[in-house]
DNA sequence: TCCGTAAAGTTCTACAACACAACAAATACG
DNA sequence: CGTATTTGTTGTGTTGTAGAACTTTACGGA
C-alpha cells in the first residue's frame, strides 16, 4: 500500500516514457519536461536511464529550424513483443515494435472449427518460431500474448470456452511453453478486447482519438469490448463485454449459449449471410456489393441487422454511457450502410441520446487480424506501465528478453 | 503528470487514513505500519499530522491484553459531511460522521411529483439549516452533496432530467448556494449511484464485503448503478447505470423515455402494483403479504417481474461481468421472492453463469433514504482521497469547513 | 519487589529522488 | 564575430521515507 521513493521514480519513468511515445513527433528532453511538469534535470536523468535500458532511443539531431542548441529527438527504443491470434478463420503470429511497426509476421488462413487445440497450437508455435527467428538479432522481446475468440480467465492462462472453435478448458501455455518461446511466458486475452486496443491506441503508448467506446467485432460470433479510458473493461472474472449474447428479443431464436434471442443470432456471420443470400466466407464485401446493385434481399438483411444492433446497443449504451460504437469484422465492412438506421435507433431508444448522441464508426479494416497487434500492444503496455522493472531486468541479465515480468 | 515528493506524502497520508478507517477495530500506529508496508517511524509522523488536522483521533489507551507498551487506538476524527436527497417520495438532509454515524437528520415524506424545483429546494434548505445547526459545535463539514433521481452532468452541477419528478435542467446550487450552506459548495449525484455506495462501503473508507455488483433500485422508476471495485461507474457523461431503460422486449409497451419495452415498464412501482392489484405506495410490503396469503395474482406479478429482471439483468451481466446483483427499494423488499426465479433465469441466459453464477441479494432496508447517506459518504471519500488538501485547508484557516475542496 | 522481555512509539542519521539555479554547449541572427 | 536563445548537464538544497537505536510502558517470572 504505502509507497516509497522507488515508487516515485517508477511513476516518473513511466510518465517520461509515455510522454515520448505519445508525442506526435520525436520530442527533445526539454519538450518532455514541459509536457510533464517535471524539471529538465529530472527528465534528463530519467531519459538517460531509459536510453541505456533500450526503452527509448536518441535520434540524430534534427536540422534546427529555430535558434538555440538543437534538441536530441527521442523515440521508442528497440523493444518488441510477440502477439498471436487463433480464431475460426485462421492463425497469425506477429512481432510488434515499441514504435508500432510490424517487424515480422506469418499467418495461416483456414477454417479451424473442429480442429484439435494441440494440433492448432503446434502449428502456431511454428509460425511463432519463424517470426522470432526473423527478428532475433539481439532484439529483446517484452512478452508474448495469444488472442482467442472466447472466455479467458483473469489469470490469463486458461481458455474456458470458445464456442465457435468448439474448444473448452484449453491451456495454450502447455504447448507454447516459455522454453518454446525463447523464455517468454505466454498470456491469453480475448480477441475483441485485444482488437479494441488497436482502436484505443494508434501504437503502444500512443492514444488515439477515441478513448471510450464500445467495440463490436463481427466474426463468426459477435465479440465485444467495453473500452473505458483506453482500457477494455475486464469485469470481475475477465469475461466482460460479450455483447454478442445480449438479448435482442427474449422470444427470439435460441442460441448456442443456452439463451434466446442473442444479438449473435441476428448479426453473426452465418446468420447475416443466410438472410442476405450470400456466401458466409466474405459476407461484408458481398452484402455491400449486392446493396449497391439494388438487391432488395441484401438491403432487407442490412435493415434487420441494424434493428437488432439498435436494440442491443441501446441497452448497452444506456447501461455504460459510452459516446461511440466501433464496428469491426464484417460489421465494419458494412458500417456505412448500418450507420444511419443504427444511429436513428439509438436516438430513439437511448434515454440520454437527445443530449449526446453516440456515434457509429467502422474499425479501419486495413490491418488484418488486429487482435494479434493488440496482443503485442498489451504486452508492451505492461512494459510502459513499469519501465523500472524492465530496466532492472535488462541491467541484471546481460542478454535481455529472458524471463517474463512478474504480475 | 510527473509527481514529486509532495505527491508521495499525499499518497501515504491517504494510505494511512484508509488503513485506520478500514480496520475492524481501532488500530495502533504499529498495526497500521504492519498493514501498509510503511515503517513505524513514517506512520507515526503521518498520523501525528492527521490527528493535528482532525482527520484521525487518538482514543484512550485500551486495556492491554498482551504484554508490551499498550498502543494508542486510532479512529476517525471529528469531520462530517452533509448528504441530501430529493426523490418522488420526499426529501432528507443528513449529517454523517467520518466514522459513519448519523449525527443529525431531518426529512419530509410527501409525494413531490409536479412540485416546482424552487419550492422543494427551498424547503430542503430549511432541513439542511436545521441539521447543520444541530451539529455545528465547531464540527467541520467536508462538503455537501444532493442525490437526485435523474441524469446529472459529470460536472455535478446540473440536473438534466428527472423523468419521475418531472424536472428538467435544474441547477440546485442556485438555491443551495455556498452562502446558504455555511460555505459549502453543493454537488449533485445520481440517487442510485449514491445509494449503491452504502452497499460498497459500510462507512466512509471502510469497504464492505461486496465491492463489485449491479445495484437495482426500485422506486417509482428503476434506477441502477454499476459498481466496480467499490465505485459506481460513471460513464463518459456521468449517466451510466440506467438499467431501468434497458430493453426487455423491443415489442413491449412504450416508455416515457421514448423507447419500448424498458425494464421500468415491467417492474416499476406503479406497474408492479397494478399487476399485483395492490396500492402503489407500499408495493413491496403488500406484495409480500399477499403472496404469503396465497394470492395468485400477486404471485403471478412476482413471477412476471422476475422474468423481466432476468432478461434485462442477464444482458447486463453478460456485458459487464458482475458477480452480484443487489436489489433496493420495493424490489429489495421482495428480493427473497425474486431470488430463486431470477437466479434460474440468469443461469439459463448468461453465457458464463455455469462457471460463476451471479448472486442476488437485497439491500439492507433498515436505513431509509440510503442515497442521503451515500451522498455524504461521497463527499467524505474525497477527503480520504486527498487528506493533504484537507490538512492544508485546516491549518490555513483557523475555523475550518470554509471553502470547498478543489476538483 | 525487581529485573528480564516485549511491544509501541520516538528520535536520529542515512539515503534517494526531485527542484532549483548556475553553467556549458550549440546554434541562429544581426 | 559577438550576442541572444535554447538545450542539456552539473552541483547544491529540500523533502520524505528507511532503518536502527533508544525510550516508554507494560507483563511475567524469580
Amino acid at each position: 500500500m504505502g509507497i516509497s521513493q522507488a515508487a516515485l521514480r517508477a511513476t516518473n519513468l513511466a510518465t517520461v516514457t509515455r510522454a515520448v511515445l505519445a508525442a506526435p513527433s520525436p520530442p527533445s528532453r526539454a519538450r518532455v519536461a514541459e509536457g510533464t511538469s517535471l524539471t529538465r534535470s529530472t527528465v534528463s536523468r530519467l531519459v538517460d536511464e531509459l536510453v541505456a535500458g533500450g526503452v527509448l532511443a536518441e535520434g540524430a539531431p534534427d536540422l534546427p529550424a529555430r535558434r538555440g542548441r538543437p534538441g536530441i529527438p527521442l523515440s521508442a527504443g528497440r523493444v518488441a513483443a510477440l502477439g498471436m491470434l487463433v480464431n475460426v478463420a485462421g492463425m497469425t503470429a506477429r512481432v510488434l515494435d515499441l514504435g508500432g511497426s510490424v517487424l515480422a509476421q506469418a499467418s495461416v488462413e483456414r477454417d479451424l472449427r473442429g480442429e484439435s487445440p494441440d494440433a492448432v497450437l503446434g502449428e502456431l508455435l511454428g509460425l511463432a518460431d519463424r517470426v522470432r527467428a526473423e527478428v532475433s538479432e539481439g532484439l529483446p522481446l517484452a512478452g508474448a500474448r495469444l488472442a482467442l475468440p472466447g472466455v479467458v480467465t483473469t489469470g490469463s492462462d486458461v481458455l474456458l470456452v470458445a464456442p465457435n472453435l468448439g474448444w473448452t478448458d484449453v491451456r495454450p501455455a502447455d504447448v507454447l511453453t516459455p522454453g518454446a518461446l525463447g523464455g517468454l511466458a505466454l498470456r491469453l486475452g480475448n480477441e475483441a478486447d485485444l482488437a479494441a486496443r488497436t482502436v484505443a491506441d494508434l501504437a503502444p503508448g500512443r492514444p488515439g482519438p477515441l478513448r471510450d467506446f464500445l467495440y463490436v467485432s463481427g466474426e463468426v460470433g459477435i465479440g465485444g469490448a467495453v473500452v473505458v479510458d483506453g482500457r477494455p473493461l475486464s469485469g470481475r472474472h475477465g469475461w466482460a463485454g460479450e455483447i454478442g449474447h445480449v438479448c435482442v428479443d427474449p422470444r427470439g431464436p435460441s442460441c448456442r449459449c443456452g439463451s434466446t434471442g442473442c444479438l449473435e443470432r441476428y448479426v453473426g456471420r452465418e446468420e447475416l449471410a443466410a438472410r442476405a443470400g450470400v456466401a458466409a466466407a466474405d459476407v461484408g464485401r458481398l452484402v455491400r456489393q449486392r446493396v449497391a446493385e439494388g438487391d432488395s434481399r441484401a438491403a432487407e438483411a442490412v435493415e434487420h441487422a441494424a434493428w437488432a444492433l439498435g436494440v442491443a446497443l441501446s441497452s448497452a449504451v444506456t447501461l455504460i454511457d459510452t459516446p461511440a460504437i466501433v464496428l469491426g469484422g464484417h460489421l465494419g465492412q458494412i458500417a456505412d450502410l448500418l450507420r444511419e438506421p443504427l444511429e436513428a435507433a439509438l436516438e430513439q431508444r437511448v434515454l440520454s441520446a437527445h443530449r449526446v448522441r453516440p456515434t457509429v464508426c467502422a474499425h479501419d479494416g486495413s490491418v488484418s487480424s488486429p487482435a494479434a497487434t493488440g496482443a503485442a500492444m498489451a504486452e508492451l503496455d505492461e512494459l510502459l506501465a513499469r519501465p523500472d522493472a524492465w530496466l532492472a531486468r535488462v541491467t541484471d541479465v546481460d542478454v535481455p528478453g529472458g524471463v517474463a515480468a512478474d504480475g
